[in-house]
DNA sequence: TACTGATCATTC
DNA sequence: GAATGATCAGTA
């Protein structure tokens, strides 16, 4: 078993070999992943969102920590753990990134965080349904995955409005009904948080910092 | 049940 | 504070 295990932990050097570490994963509890990694698995996410996204990041090697860009950098692939209802659909919305709000005059969508994140995405799906144990949920089978040009030009569409948005100083009026398929909603400690902004003028100002989420209707149509 | 707005942990 | 990892929890 040791064996086994050494091989993880360590940057994946090829998206095969990522993919290959991944389908380790399937149908693993996350009591059994924790365990090889000497971690404690919480009794619930109320004081642990993110547990799950990191222990998948620390089995697979993930490398960006907290860096805007995808987690797999050389090899330039992202991983998003994606909880699962029993019904296998997605359970929540995927942040994607920080929604930028200073220096966005030009910036275009091949150029975006989102986009490039997105380029390239190891769906990782996990067991969400509440009546599950934490420590028992299982993973699920990993797949690696690219927009559709159809899908890329619905993603860019909504990214394009919302920057477009913003650009005119106009954040405050967005809300989570803004976009299709990818939306702006609050990402931060609290709705008190404030973060750099600037008016359509370019006076600085501040605002509620947010991030952009991709919509379970989008995620969905991934898993089908 | 889905959705929106709010929130939690960690790192630098 | 700003970036990462997300899920919580109230209500429509």
């Amino acid at each position: 078993m040791d064996k086994i295990i050494s091989d993880f932990n360590q940057p994946p050097k090829t998206e095969q070999q990522l993919l290959q570490n991944a389908e380790q994963l399937a149908g693993m509890t996350f009591q059994q992943v924790a365990k090889q990694l000497a971690l404690n698995v919480p009794q619930d996410q109320k004081r642990h969102k993110g547990w799950v996204g990191e222990l998948a990041e620390k089995f697979l090697g993930a490398t960006a920590s907290t860096l805007a860009e995808p987690d797999f950098q050389h090899i330039g692939v992202e991983l998003k753990t994606i909880p699962l209802n029993k019904h296998g659909r997605p359970a929540e919305s995927t942040y994607v990134s920080t929604v930028p709000m200073t220096n966005i005059a030009g910036l275009r969508w091949q150029d975006s965080i989102v986009c490039k994140k997105l380029s390239r995405v190891l769906w990782l799906p996990i067991e969400a349904d509440k009546v599950i144990a934490m420590d028992a949920r299982r993973f699920g089978s990993a797949t690696l995955w690219s927009p559709t040009p159809t899908q890329e030009a619905m993603l860019r569409a909504d990214w394009e409005e919302l920057m477009e948005m913003i650009a005119t100083g106009e954040i405050d009026k967005i809300s989570s009904t803004h976009g299709q398929h990818l939306q702006i909603r609050p990402k931060a400690a609290n709705a008190r948080s404030l973060g750099r902004a600037h008016t359509a003028d370019g006076d600085p100002t501040s605002t509620l910092p947010r991030g952009f989420y991709l919509r379970t209707s989008f995620t969905k149509t991934i898993f089908e």
